[in-house]
DNA sequence: CATGAATGAGCGTTCATTCAT
DNA sequence: CATGAATGAACGCTCATTCAT
């Protein structure tokens, strides 16, 4: 390999680097204030630069949401098909199901804060086609895998797999609004308590 | 009653009617589109007026959605305290404070999406207090209900208050987000549903 | 005389009374926040009616500075005009027409502020040519009786025409600035004053 | 000194520069057309850009306006300072201080048009507040000259000192109405003129 | 005569975006 | 890579004006 050749990969690598942290800070800002409300100028300012120095690195404020939205979903499917690979029983599977969700939300919090707030606006936008797939795969994955627990007595026998489902999407993500890293709890304590909740509800026995 | 005074009253109430009139068409497209990426001609086009024409009735594209919003939160506390007024045990109370809720998603819809979505960023707007000083009553009253139920043996000994507090307000609202008037289910059936969740769990005994 | 007629007469004159009752409001609202910063809503309050009422009795804000101005003029030349009839030498003419001009003011101060202030804005508007044509009937008058003082002994004789016709021009309408009516001058002293500075100056002897 | 240190200082001396440009546009702009009445796209077309870059340089059309005058009272406060610095007797004084204002005219015609058009009006913001502090100095400052010069026999004993403050105050400025730099008399001559009738006054000998 | 609701043009301002340097 | 000046479309809002009542 040449020297030349290295170069151009640590420049590759670095300008890789750089998009990255930019969209960190892109994301933190579009959670904090709203996309549509958050100005591009109030990115850069956020990332120390002018608001004309980020279109050397992206190509408009919407590529910039696009980018943090295809990344976080890319990655959240990645641990979803290694859960569902892992096989076991509905429970099991439900059980690394929202762990992985906590897991995603101590990750990258500001993007499921955006995904949860702006998906919905996005998704007419045929840019952003893949929410609404993305969203699909979801309630199949969700919806089978209730009904199979409820067919085998791992869950209750009457549940209406749609409203559950519903009930445990939102669940799943409504810890993004409030959960701080680096709390009390790890992630995983997290989803250990809500499990509990969503498992056995909170009547007294 | 004099004809002068009876044809003040007329008008005012007309007056007070148009308003509320595009109050709901705004806070229907407020809803759809957020209210950071809608105009005021678009609330203006769904109401068939011209944009500048909203402002005899509005001071501002802020007032209307403090005027949707305030009116929401007073409607809603006022259920809610009749709940409260009428005693009974937790569960009893727990049970009227979700249906109350879920008769308000039906009531006003838009609202509940504006509120869920808006709420957090414009509360840093003075003019926006009364959202925080809700949530704060909010909260008071739900752990104090938890904490109660807790003691009391109607819900788990070992609950904590606060996680379950924030997992009753967002699961309350979430209904919004899909529940579409005169759908199979009316109000008070889907608070059974949601209500059957969080008590037992999804787990089969 | 028939009832009828009279009536008419009497409607007629009320109407009339109205317009230049309104007209007395808008000069005062004009002249005291500008023609152009002033809304036809002020002049209507100020007036005590709405917006739109104002239109059952002007075409426009337009005609009401209009009429104002024009008003103004039609008055202000009837009285030079019996100065100049009365005849007399230099200084006298002098003496009358500036002690015409603060009765001017004293009568409609809006009208002068108005006149001063606005005149060379609307000039360029061909319905106020008539503002030009005044202005130059204004400076031949003056030109002419200065030069006439000028030869005969009574002003110095090395008066430079334009630049005291200017300067008088000038001053005798700056006292629509500070005068108010009822003060502790008349505006027949207050001429007298002002005569005096003008003719003597202020250096002492 | 290094060279960015040097690009740094060139960058906001050219920015001071192009703001004082666009200054003195809008100062033309707004003295031509009367402030209110003048839309910030005139002021822009005048300079050569789109309407929404002056707001790149400047907050606002206030802003302009503020900076257009504040830069124009200190830049005369300056000179009068520097008059009365000088010492010498009433009359002397007077002379410097009327000749620094024609100066000022022709220095900076649209800005004396727009002190003595839109002052009144803009007084009752509190961002100008300075330019009633400004004229409270200016009254002062005449009424001791004039005060002192009647007292020490340099003006007429029977000056009427505030009614002369007037008319010297209104009279200085009233000469941008018509000035025009590079007509047949420079400033100074213009002042000895205004000075020979304010002194002598008009009357024949 | 006056009201009150609406119009529609245009205003001051914002902001995503471009591009020469 | 980043700057800084500019663009141009669109925004929230104002206001002179209209007109049915």
């Amino acid at each position: 390999m040449s020297p030349r050749r290295r170069n151009a990969e640590g420049a590759a690598a670095a300008r890789a680097a750089r998009r990255t942290e930019l969209l960190g800070t892109a994301a933190e800002v579009f959670a904090a204030r709203g996309y549509a409300a958050t100005t591009v100028r109030e990115v850069a300012d956020a990332a120390g630069m002018l608001g004309g120095s980020l279109y050397y690195h992206f190509d408009s404020k919407e590529s910039m949401i696009d980018e943090i939205l295809s990344g976080f979903l890319t990655a959240l499917w990645r641990d979803y098909d290694a859960v569902l690979a892992r096989g076991g029983g509905a429970e099991q599977t439900l059980r690394g199901l929202v762990t992985a969700s906590f897991q995603a939300i101590d990750r990258d919090r500001p993007a499921v804060v955006l995904y949860q707030n702006e998906a919905k606006h996005l998704a007419s936008n045929p840019r952003f086609g893949y929410l609404a797939e993305s969203g699909a795969r979801f309630r199949e994955m969700w919806t089978g895998l209730l009904e199979q627990g409820s067919r085998d007595g791992s869950f209750r026998a009457d549940l209406d797999a749609p409203v559950v489902y519903r009930f445990i999407r939102d669940t799943v993500w409504l810890a993004a609004g409030w959960y701080r890293p680096g709390g009390r709890l790890s992630p995983d304590e997290i989803a250990e308590q809500y499990l509990a909740l969503v498992l056995e509800g909170i009547r007294g026995r």
